[in-house]
DNA sequence: TTGTATGCGTTATCAA
DNA sequence: TTGATAACGCATACAA
């Protein structure tokens, strides 16, 4: 009952290999009757081919390396399921690293996917990441790579991303017509793209309402807790702010607990607005109104992006970015 | 630059396959000036050796199949961080498998799986699994399976799980020693092994403070969220509870959302614990009380223990359970 | 219509 | 100490 292979096969029916290798594969060169045999008796003992043999021989594994920051992570997980969703329904496998925020494990993660011939790489940059010479092998070695939500500041790569900058603009137009003038912005690491961007929506809407932008209101903030607490404990002490907005579902969430431990400070009228798909969300007191990231759909994109890629054959895909809208979704 | 073989190698340097392999392999019947001249110009032009390759030899792929309900769920999400962790020291990969709750779905997978030649696997059931035939396919192809938290009803196999006894006794004996009389139950499908135990632990707290146990207030839920809104609904309206021990994190989500909505019950002095690892908890309102399973643990005990079967060669491991503490997180 | 031989990258066996 | 060859499971070019 161990694994029965197509010799197994042909033994038992007193067949060639390529005989029965052709018969299961439905090749026109085989008899209506052979093939009947075999796949019959292939059936009757079970036989799975064996993914392994067939990488070995197109040297392509049919499995999609996906490496992100973290999965325990709503937003990641929901880019992992649209992801998993479009890979399978093609026979694809999907294996899932995780940096941890970490450039170095970035680095591991990608030779690891390499050295086991990934066919493909769906990628959301750490948030230490600088550096993108690795880039120029993964082009050498003829595999494609897609980015998403973090991606590199680089035209010549693949992209799937959503309008941070927009999204940033409705978060920020909304708290100010709540009234809202000192708007602190509490945001991830600068070198990212999604930082970059949404910084800027943030300072387009300002401008558009005429309110000047306070340095000290801007915020870069790693993903521990601890931080998370020191800039907001900082804020209120020194800044006055009358309102967040913070980007990141991890930074989210640590922001909001560091909100919490200033009751005085909630008791106000104050507003929040997260960037981030926390399941909670609505269940937070205050309800956190957020900007929903399309992170099924993301995943979806990329995946299919990328299937076009590897289905390209001689021809070449431009490169290209995706970019989905947000969701504005009013809570308070 | 494309990859390099053992067989670039070979010719590079004009010796054979064979003496290159053993060279890399640092065999000891090779000498020290062709290791050397071989491991320098590996090293040059990037060898890394193809594990396809390896995995066809050995029959063996070196990756881990897990499968779970969802990811998107923290508790799981937690377990395959844990997983993740122990199985990339060992130079394992994890091939993670979604069933969404689905018996047909945890059956493909599994298929899926076996047919990738998966060293082993990691399980979780879902809601609606009941048979355990497979078990027996599994253990004629010698794939040693490793269950955790959801298990079958079965000695004959391998788990990792929580005391769930214990820990529903915990968290009952709390929101009676809170004054509660009228403690809801609101859990997982009967046929899962974790519905059973925690519903043990219910009881038995509410014996031993000799409170009878009214089955009305005992409430088996899927996981859709009408389900769960429904089930609160009726529990307020026709069966006056003045408590909630509520268990998953997807019900726990669901449920706190269906008592929201119930702003005048909450108003009252309603104590709800969940069994969750939900990450915002503590900062829902009311805090929820959690107890907490040791999710990270939970995956790396799992993972050594199928390491354990996968490396036993011969000797057989005893079937075991291994058994963890949970914690309760006191918030209200 | 079917069979034979070869190769994918690696290691193990046997020979030299 | 090194080399030639077969084998893992499969698909295919070439023969028959």
């Amino acid at each position: 009952m161990t694994n029965v292979t197509i010799k197994d096969i042909a033994k038992a029916l007193n067949l060639s290999t390529s005989t029965v290798s052709r018969a299961l594969r439905d090749s026109y060169e085989i008899s209506a009757d052979t093939k009947k045999k075999v796949t019959e008796y292939a059936k009757s003992v079970h036989y799975t081919p064996n993914p392994i043999a067939l990488s070995l021989k197109e040297n392509k594994s049919h499995s999609i390396c996906v490496i992100v920051p973290e999965i325990a992570n709503n937003f990641f997980s929901e880019v992992i399921n649209g992801i998993d969703f479009t890979a399978f329904q093609r026979g694809y496998h999907v294996v899932i690293f995780q940096t941890y925020e970490s450039f170095e494990r970035e680095q591991a993660n990608l030779e690891n996917g390499l050295a086991r011939r990934a066919d493909g790489i769906i990628m959301s940059l750490s948030g230490t990441t600088e550096n993108f010479e690795y880039l120029d092998k993964l082009r050498a070695d003829n595999i494609p790579i897609v980015f998403f939500d973090r991606v590199p500041p680089l035209d010549d790569c693949y992209k799937v991303v959503s309008d941070n900058l927009e999204g940033a603009y409705k978060a920020t137009q909304h708290l100010i017509s709540q009234g809202k003038k000192r708007i602190a912005h509490i945001t991830s690491p600068p070198v990212l793209s999604i930082t970059k961007e949404r910084l800027a929506g943030y300072k387009a809407a300002l401008r558009d309402n005429n309110i000047d932008i306070d340095q000290n209101l801007v915020r870069y903030c790693g993903f521990e807790p601890k931080e998370a607490f020191q800039t907001i404990d900082d804020l209120i002490k020194n800044h006055n702010p009358d309102s967040f907005f913070i980007c990141s579902d991890r930074l989210a969430l640590n922001c909001f607990e560091g909100l919490k431990k200033n009751k005085n400070v909630l008791a106000e009228d104050i507003c929040i607005v997260g960037y981030t798909n926390l399941k909670t969300a609505h269940l937070l007191e205050p309800p956190l109104t957020t900007v929903r990231q399309p992170a099924f759909e993301m995943g979806q994109q990329a995946t299919e992006l990328l299937f076009s890629i590897l289905n390209a054959k001689g021809r070449t895909i431009p490169y290209q970015t995706i970019t989905l809208k947000n969701e504005l979704i009013v809570r308070y």
